[in-house]
RNA sequence: CGGGGUAUAGUGUAAUGGUAGCACGAGUCUUUUGGGAAGAUUUAGUCUCGGUUCAAAUCCGAGUACCCCGACCA
């Protein structure tokens, strides 16, 4: 994309009104728009941020064998009815139509899956399965803050599995850990990510979490560094120490929650009476298990932990476009052309490449690339043509390192 | 939902109760082009409602919004 075709605009100060983190950054540098507490715009560069951690999570879900889906925002009253939550959900947002009808809007969607499901099982033989949904999600925060961690909002990715056997459950329970492990580790967010033992509800022992170390953070862990797992301190009093190693000397860090999984048992099931038939032929309820994975906390998360103080980093993994192409000189200057020709071929070989083609200082567009964060910075100018005749570039790593002048197959080369 | 704070051009900020100013941005023109360039010129503002006062951005009251701390929650 050339950036001069970009409405967006990288500005100087931070809003006042912020303090964290990521909304600072995010603002400035154009990904996103405040327009409530706790509620925001996605731009362009920042709805791509969106869509790169839903394909890698994507990605991870259909190869757990779950099947994708799309549930509804709207939601009828009596689905929240049978199971309680209309009451006793306090963040729960209500809402009347036209008709006196009261809806809600979906907060998490266990109301609507499971008589869902209703329709699709009925012997033991569809089971197991799991769906999943990348969903906006609303809940009525009494306190939205600290930018995207803590939105009214929010973009989440959540999975329902159906078994038959808690054994079963468990299964398909390690197998959901176990990708959230990948997708944590391709981020890069490996080595500050714990699996986190947390409060179980109402049938487990306890759930599981993955909790990022941040101080932007609003939980408390007890982080066990010899077998990387950590005890939310909900639940401290009960595991004092590593509950795999006996390990006494945990570190209590800040944290925010990435994702969670949950064993739901019956709850849900029993609430909307989801059973199927077994092969001895008797009626037996579903058990079910949820899997939550918020996209834009993540997306906020990163930017607390990646972000320096020049602007924002993304890895490759989630970074809007991967080339951020700059070319210095006049916009009808050698260096413009020679950009040009760079930027064509880069996009057939199917690179995603912002050209910031417009006509600003050196300065400013070198600035604003590392406020924008792309992981491939590229500089042509007058200087990096005049290298005996064949087109060099400078490349350099936002997250670091020297800048080197390459040829385009070089660059393609390092690339891949 | 308890407690505290803040509210001035698009953004960031000034202004003893007495002429609303500066910078950035944006527009036009000229000169610039490797680290947020220079000049000229234009643009745009006191959150809402009420009160005190000769006079309110400034004081008072209410409302609203936003931020922070706490409780609650992904």
């Amino acid at each position: 994309m050339r950036q001069s075709k970009l409405f967006t605009r990288a500005r100087r100060d931070a809003p006042a009104d912020e303090v964290a983190k990521n909304a600072k950054l995010l603002i400035r540098a154009g990904y996103i728009h405040k327009e409530l507490a706790g509620v925001y715009s996605y731009l362009p560069l920042g709805r791509r941020v969106l869509e790169k951690l839903t394909n890698l999570v994507r990605h991870f879900m259909l190869e757990l064998g779950a099947a994708e889906i799309a549930m509804p925002v709207l939601q009828p009253k009596a689905n929240w009815q049978a199971t309680g939550r209309w009451d006793k959900m306090t963040d729960l947002y209500k809402l009347v139509d036209g008709s006196e009808r009261e809806l809600a809007l979906g907060p998490t969607h266990e109301e609507i899956v499971t008589p869902l499901m209703k329709d699709f099982i009925t012997s033991y033989q569809d089971l197991p399965t799991a769906v999943f949904q990348f969903q906006t999600k609303f809940r009525m925060e009494a306190r939205a803050k600290s930018g995207l961690l803590r939105g009214r909002e929010f973009l989440m990715k959540d999975l329902y599995s159906f078994h038959r056997t808690s054994e079963e459950l468990k299964s398909f329970y390690d197998q959901v850990i176990g990708a959230y492990q990948k997708i944590f580790e391709q981020l890069g967010l490996g080595p500050t990510t714990y699996l986190t033992l947390a409060a179980g509800g109402t049938f487990a022992e306890y759930s599981h979490e993955f909790q990022t170390i941040t101080p932007a953070g609003e939980d408390l862990i007890h982080v066990c560094d010899t077998c990387h797992l950590a005890v939310n301190d909900e639940i401290k009093a009960k595991h004092p120490n590593c509950p795999k190693c006996g390990n006494k000397e945990l570190k209590s860090v800040t944290s925010i929650e990435v994702a969670n999984v949950f064993d739901l048992s019956t709850k849900f099931s029993q609430a909307f009476n989801l059973t199927y038939r077994s092969e001895t032929g008797k009626d037996e309820l579903v058990i079910m298990g949820c899997y939550g994975l918020g996209i834009s906390r993540l997306m906020g998360a990163l930017v607390e932990i990646m972000a320096d103080d020049k602007g924002l980093v993304w890895s490759r993994a989630v970074a809007p476009f991967t080339i951020h192409l700059v070319s210095l000189g006049a916009t009808d200057g050698a260096a413009a052309k020679a950009a040009e020709g760079l930027y064509n071929n880069l996009i057939k070989l199917g690179y995603e490449v912002l050209w910031d083609d417009r006509a600003a200082s050196a300065g400013e567009k070198l600035n604003e690339a590392e406020l924008l964060g792309l992981p491939y910075r590229v500089v042509v100018s007058d200087r990096t043509l005049s290298h005996g005749g064949e087109l060099k570039v400078e490349l350099t790593e936002r997250r670091g390192g020297e800048s080197r002048l390459v040829t385009e197959k070089e660059l393609c080369a390092f690339l891949g």
